[in-house]
DNA sequence: GAGTGGTCTAGACCACTTA
DNA sequence: AAGTGGTCTAGACCACTCT
């Protein structure tokens, strides 16, 4: 018997609902018994479980399968409702709360934020910096970046930014955001977003770049966001 | 030394750029020898390397560091340039070429598309599947519905559709779609997405639901489409 | 304390690639 | 033929959880 055999067993019992989200799978030793090998070999069995996202593992408790039940992001919805959250409006429903980690007046871009914003060489922009927190668990690392000679001396470039966030303070500023453009990938967390966000070993992440742009045509804000894949689903409502 | 710890240098080396994508990593054995562990030690921090999508493994060649300039998955776009593929126009740019899997002109719908397209149980649907090959490389998978009401006796349910794909018959038979619904999520593949895409271990796929609406706001087309997450970035344009 | 998963060692044989 | 990664064994010690 081989590690892919114990992964295709057990896989299709979970499909089967034998094990149903949250069950217990059969312990390491278990499995060297009733498949008789190695112990290294049934890790391997359960391992691929893991990085298919099928199952989490708790050191010290079992194997458990994973379950899927995700709030939505919803860039083009103006409503909200509970199990939804509007980021354009910057409400936080679903029982998230905004944590702001930093806000950095003036500031060399990145190179990413520099061309989303079509700025030169040597132009600062404003950077804030936040995580979205539900319960204890981080769910949404973002950072936003706006040119530091629109920021500059507003609410935007300070710790509190008031109700309705940066799309409401640049609105005031003359400079409302009123069409969007997003760039979607789903990718692998780096370990520095595994730790930040918490994230299970076989769950993907989805990176949002979005750039609001105001009437005049004008980058006016870039946000690089990133999302736990095991916690959340984007939607997208448009039309031809 | 550990695993972790090999894996973290190489990590860095790859970051800092001592090794560009398309480079070769050192081998076990140059790990072996260089750190001074078991053989199983530096394969769990190769292996790492590959979970996190960092590099690819050739058998009998290597462990290579992977590169990612992706196909733009455009929604919500009309045109197209060279590197972009506008699915609702069914236009296939990008050196992207269909194949038509299996068309089924009456079946029972999955209860997923059965929901999205607001059928009662029982209710029949005519499916297209399809799959968006790049030289050899499978990219996309599709799978799409259409209430065998609508589509029944017409070229839907055919298996050569002809030019403008489903959308363009669906207005053909007065049922233009005029809004679409999107929902995304990031997941790893399944056994069966492995080996229909060839996807890569450490690589993500995003899966896209689609729901396209008619003048009168009756869902007339479901699409499932799952995309190689190593290939593809999704990208929407919409207004406030 | 008993049971669980996490890590590492030392060695074997196999499969694939390159020259 | 030599070098590469893929798989498996048998055993050790550690860290965590549960009761």
């Amino acid at each position: 018997m081989t590690a892919s055999s114990i992964a295709k067993d057990l896989r299709a019992e979970i499909r089967a609902g034998t094990y149903k989200p949250g069950d217990r799978l059969p312990s390491e030793a278990a499995l060297m018994t009733t498949y008789g090998v190695a112990r290294m070999t049934a890790r391997h069995g359960l391992s691929m479980l893991k990085d298919e996202g099928l199952t989490v593992t708790r050191h010290g408790s079992g194997v458990f399968v994973r379950s899927f039940d995700p709030i939505v992001f919803d860039s083009t919805g103006s409503g909200s409702d509970d199990s939804t959250i509007t980021p354009v409006m910057d409400e936080t429903d679903a029982g998230l709360t905004v944590r702001t980690l930093a806000v950095t007046p003036e500031e060399d871009p990145t190179e990413e934020a520099r061309r989303a914003l079509g700025l030169e060489p040597g132009v600062q922009v404003t950077t804030r910096e936040r995580l979205h927190v539900k319960g204890r668990k981080p769910m949404l690392h973002g950072v936003s970046y706006v040119p530091a000679s629109i920021a500059g001396g507003t609410p935007i470039a300070e710790d509190e930014i008031g109700p309705g966030g940066t799309y409401a303070r640049l609105k005031e500023l003359g400079h409302e955001p009123v069409k969007f453009h997003e760039e979607v990938v789903a990718r692998m967390p780096t370990i520095e977003e595994i730790e930040a966000l918490r994230i299970e070993p076989g769950t993907a992440v989805l990176q949002v770049m979005r750039t609001a742009l105001d009437a005049e045509g004008a980058a006016v804000e870039y946000s690089r966001i990133v999302l736990d894949g095991g916690e959340f689903m984007l939607r997208y409502d448009f039309d031809a």
